[in-house]
DNA sequence: GAAATAGTGTCTGTCAGACAGTATAGG
DNA sequence: CCTATACTGTCTGACAGACACTATTTC
């Protein structure tokens, strides 16, 4: 500040995305297969640098999503997670990372690698085991991202982005299960859930279970925020679903 | 990622500060006025560029909260608050912020202002009206300070940071109201403050009040996260102390 | 003694957690 | 009928909010 031709450092700036979706009733990350170095061959968090210099980060983070994941903007919740910026976590020089969230309703398919990576759902208990190691400080943002998540679903109604159109008041139990990875009571949670205000409102028809009483549906609701909060159980305990 | 000779763009990359501390039971916030263009004269957030290309982001933060506000690491409370990038929020070209939430204790001078420009405590209140206009986009990093703070004064045992290395009970609750904005009744939270396990530990001594009992001091406690955690009054209501 | 601030006891409504019981589907 | 899943009612312990009361200081 004091030099009168001081010229401040720049900086290569990425967009890395941590993308959520529930399949069979376990929370999945979506990651790709690096195929350029550095860490060729590795796993990675979909990302990438910006395309031109005046591109906007949420616009960037849009953009990935759309190469990478083949995903749309409809249904999709994108939120900040946070910057990523230690001097050596890229071998290529100075490369600041933007993380972006992204919540995924449930796919039929296991997405359409639409760029020269593979890419591929993966269980989060299993990109976090330490067998799989991610390129990059990816395993740390990944971790960031599963706490974000959890703390989000207490206070916000993002459980519904894992959700399609409509659904059910199980399969929205079956997000906070496996998010918060506990179990929680079936008839609590149907009470709770539903004394909420605007939370979740009814979509009139309903749908057919295997062998069973039929289920009624619901749609998310104007309510973004929860007030009062869904109660994690104490301890924020990580029991995984037997 | 076609192009073979593409070479993505680099931007520069900003540390900005938004530090609060409490004066007199209100938040207040440091900004600085700023002596160069842009905004020259206009009130703004302490910050500035990286020094040097292998600055981490960290430690620039910790540089510009001991250049900008004189103040060291000792009982000061850091986090990172988000990364502001809109392509036109500084008019010099892309520049992209990192923001970052800092808590200090209550400081008996007024801060010494130790860089070329001004810098001076300013309510939180007045800062947001409207009156004072901030430079670039520090209005919302602002915003957003505030509502992180409050947040994690019910999650976090981060009030404790407000206060000095031991304090009373009524200045811990002074904290609450100030940055939650409402009235607590003192008896429900002295019990409340003190059923939390490892919150705050007793000092041993008391303090002197003008004319009364003198209350007991306490310590920060080894807990970091809250459980169960304090409870904002209903609706987030943003009423001023009376 | 009065005034002021610190700290305690107790009641009450609300709600999370537990779980018995009812409803509606397919076999 | 049985089984499986969806949904409802009710009890209970814990706790937030309200507030009367006691304790310890200065004047």
């Amino acid at each position: 500040m004091s030099d009168d031709r001081w010229v401040p450092p720049t900086v290569l700036l990425a967009v890395d995305l941590v993308i959520f979706t529930l399949r069979e009733s376990r929370l999945h990350v979506l990651l790709i297969q690096r195929g350029i170095e550095p860490y060729q061959g590795a796993l990675a968090l979909p990302g990438g640098f910006l395309s031109h210099e005046r591109e906007d980060l949420v616009t960037a983070a849009h953009r990935e999503l759309a190469e990478e994941a083949g995903l749309g903007l409809d249904q999709l919740h994108l939120e900040q997670l946070g910057i990523y910026g230690l001097p050596d976590r890229d071998p290529r020089g100075r490369v600041v990372s933007a993380a972006y969230l992204a919540i995924a309703p449930r796919l039929p398919e296991p997405v359409a690698g639409t760029d020269a990576s593979q890419a591929c759902w993966t269980p989060v208990a299993q990109a976090l085991s330490g067998d799989a190691q991610l390129a990059f400080d990816h395993e740390q943002i990944l971790t960031d991202g599963v706490e974000r998540a959890r703390e989000k679903l207490e206070r916000s109604a993002l459980a519904t982005a894992f959700c399609g159109p409509t659904f059910t008041i199980v399969e929205l139990q079956d997000v906070y299960e496996a998010v918060w990875g506990v179990r929680l009571d079936p008839r609590n949670f149907y009470r709770k859930v539903q004394s909420v205000d605007g939370f979740i409102v009814p979509a009139g028809t309903s749908r057919k279970t295997e062998g069973g009483r039929p289920a009624r549906l619901f749609r998310p609701g104007p309510r973004t925020t929860l007030h009062p909060p869904m109660t994690r159980p104490h301890g924020q305990a990580d029991k995984e679903t037997a």
